[in-house]
DNA sequence: CGCTTATGTTCTCGTTGAGAACATAACAAG
DNA sequence: CTTGTTATGTTCTCAACGAGAACATAAGCG
């Protein structure tokens, strides 16, 4: 490590708490923050300014001493898109350092991975020179970030550079729910924990260990998929070809298998809801399914509590209706899965604040995840 | 992060370099390594040696050139001493930069706390200035690095600030299943890994994960108790107070029930230890314990490998038995338990070479970590 | 014995952030 | 309206850092 990179160092720990500030950052604010002097922020923020990547504006006075300036993202600083790719629909959206987004187009599409030429079109209609990363949520497993893996689409080893043409933007693909806890640990509910769970309940569950704020990934990028452990003790034959998984007992599928119906993807997602508004009317059956979903999933959170001790657990998508319905069930089954000396302190179990938009919000952070580094900074100015 | 820090950072990359090489270090070595000067490689060394931390002696000559010199622990340089209690015994060693280690002093004990007050006498009897730090293994959850939590010792919430006395030196306590992992990832068959898991069979399962040659801890640093999830479907009490744990049927106390004996901690080993002998002379019975361990160990595998999606997983303790014995049925069990999708590029399952001192090394390597830090080095200089 | 090779040593240089002194723009109090 | 207070911006000097070049040195090789 030279000096020359200690000056690219602090820059980029600088755009980052740019970027991660809930409210722009004053010059003053952000030398505080830093721990430097007021004359080295003026100097780097100046450079940051030259290259187009924070723009100063006077800030509002607010009390005595000397007006400062706000950091905001530059106007002609780079963008990130962000995209989410679901099984039957997509969403572009661009995003702006700071985290400001906007969703630029999105469209239906046909399950056939054809659907990464549309998108690929759509990115090149929204395209400018501004555009420095995209990031993209796939609702699956994301093998290397590459290889596709959706069984319940058909795609079987989907290779992604075979559909995304020579001239796309860079772009770092991972999975939605992965995304989601992503977005929870920058954006949302988890924002400060060092060691944090997240799970977005869908048809399955999905999932992502969050250290320090970061989502891990794995040898291959295929961790993650949490949904496929035996938690549960059920002996059926999962899709995924193991046996006994988590997710045959908690989710959409679940909730429909467990009234007698044939669990599907897609179908299912409809009908589960339909099965949550029938157990909130008081339909018994409905309300029974709902209370083994909930105590599935209390069973495999303690289950994967004592194994990685998070301090907090949060949940998105059915998940979020779960505990709205059956908080304390849930609690009850996870206690019940925690070894005794651990259920006076047991992890807070929390519903994600980011919302709808996670996997969306988890791309874009993504993507600027790959451009708030030393070495792009480096070429850069 | 000013630029006095960066020396300091340097310091500690050097001196991390040291610590971390195979074969003594060359100071032109060296500096190839960290990719700075001959010229500050030079100034730095001078620093260190001048504060004890290295040692500089010629170099045995290898080929042309100008001899250099060999980075070698000072002689008056820091200690660290290792520590590994387990149910009826203690070891204490002391270990150098570099990894060498000696071992002190070993007893027994009366599983009774009591054992802290004789292990912080032994610890004084060879305390010098040297000693910087002692890291010290122990069989059992310890929250947050401070409460014991072992069942079978009766220890049920044992406050180890009331058993090492005030003037004990700086102390890390963890489980020694996670040491055990870490000296894998240090110095074994992990080293390099960027995710991988470790698991230490005995009694029961213990692990931990592997990032970056880092052992997680978790939020209350009692991660790692992978055994105390129900992979296997059983539905046995387990000890812990959950129901169905792994480690109800892995481990030396599931291979003894399973021949119908009654599981404890302490005998059970001896009698594990008579049932592999009895299956490797061919008796049917010890086998098929053998059998459903391994079927079983693998299963566990398989659904943690899709959670965590780690390149290679590495056993110790019984472990390394069930491997020499019945590889391919833990193989073929673990490939069962993956999604399918992930069964052509398996992780690797392979036995820890470390050996029987893992959790002693995992610990003096704890203790350097506390020491091989920018802090630690900035007042030391 | 001179050539090659790898390393140690010395010196200069550009860059970095710290720190102090001063300038400036708001507010507050009389 | 003036003066003092406060927080910040700005400027300048300075010590320290690592890079790089030039040179010195100690080995092996032919």
């Amino acid at each position: 490590m030279t000096s020359a990179d200690l000056r690219v160092h602090n820059q980029v720990r600088l755009l980052r708490a740019v970027h991660d500030a809930e409210a722009p950052l004053t010059r003053a604010g952000a030398a505080r923050l830093l721990g430097i002097g007021r004359n080295t922020a003026a100097a780097l923020v100046g450079e940051l300014e030259r290259a187009h990547l924070v723009h100063e504006v006077p800030a509002e006075t607010a009390g005595r001493g000397r007006p400062t300036t706000l950091l905001l993202p530059h106007p002609s600083g780079p963008l990130v898109f962000a995209l989410d790719v679901r099984e039957d629909s997509w969403t572009l959206a661009r995003a702006e350092l700071g985290g400001a987004r906007e969703v630029l187009e999105s469209g239906g599409h046909d399950r056939t991975p054809g659907v990464f030429a549309e998108i690929g079109a759509a990115v090149e209609r929204h395209r400018t020179g501004r555009l420095a990363a995209v990031g993209m949520a796939i609702a699956g497993p994301i093998r290397d970030g590459r290889l596709l893996h959706i069984a319940h689409l058909g795609w079987d080893e989907v290779d992604l550079d075979d559909h995304l043409g020579r001239d796309w933007p860079r772009t770092v693909v991972d999975n939605d729910a992965r995304l989601a806890g992503l977005a929870e640990a920058r954006r949302g509910v988890l924002h400060g924990a060092g060691c944090a769970l997240h799970f977005h309940i869908d048809f399955d569950i999905g999932g992502t260990l969050l250290l320090d704020g970061d989502a891990q990934r794995g040898a291959h990028r295929i961790a993650g998929e949490f949904g496929h452990m035996p938690l549960t003790g059920s002996g059926l034959e999962c899709m995924c070809g193991a046996r006994g998984c988590w997710s045959l007992d908690v989710g959409s599928n679940a909730l429909v298998r467990h009234l007698g119906g044939k669990p599907g993807y897609g179908t299912g997602r409809e009908l589960a809801q339909q099965i949550l508004r029938r157990a909130e009317d008081g339909d018994a059956e409905a309300g029974a399914a709902i209370d083994a979903n909930a105590a599935a999933l209390g069973r495999g959170l303690g289950a994967l509590a004592n194994a990685l001790d998070p301090e907090a657990i949060s949940l998105s998508g059915l998940g979020i209706d779960l505990l709205r319905l059956r908080r304390d069930a849930i609690e009850a089954a996870c206690a019940e899965g925690l070894m005794a000396f651990r259920r006076n302190t047991p992890p807070q179990i929390i519903a994600g604040t980011v919302g709808e938009q996670a996997p969306l919000t988890g791309a874009a952070e993504a993507g600027w995840d790959t451009i708030l580094t030393e070495t792009w900074l480096r070429e850069r100015l």
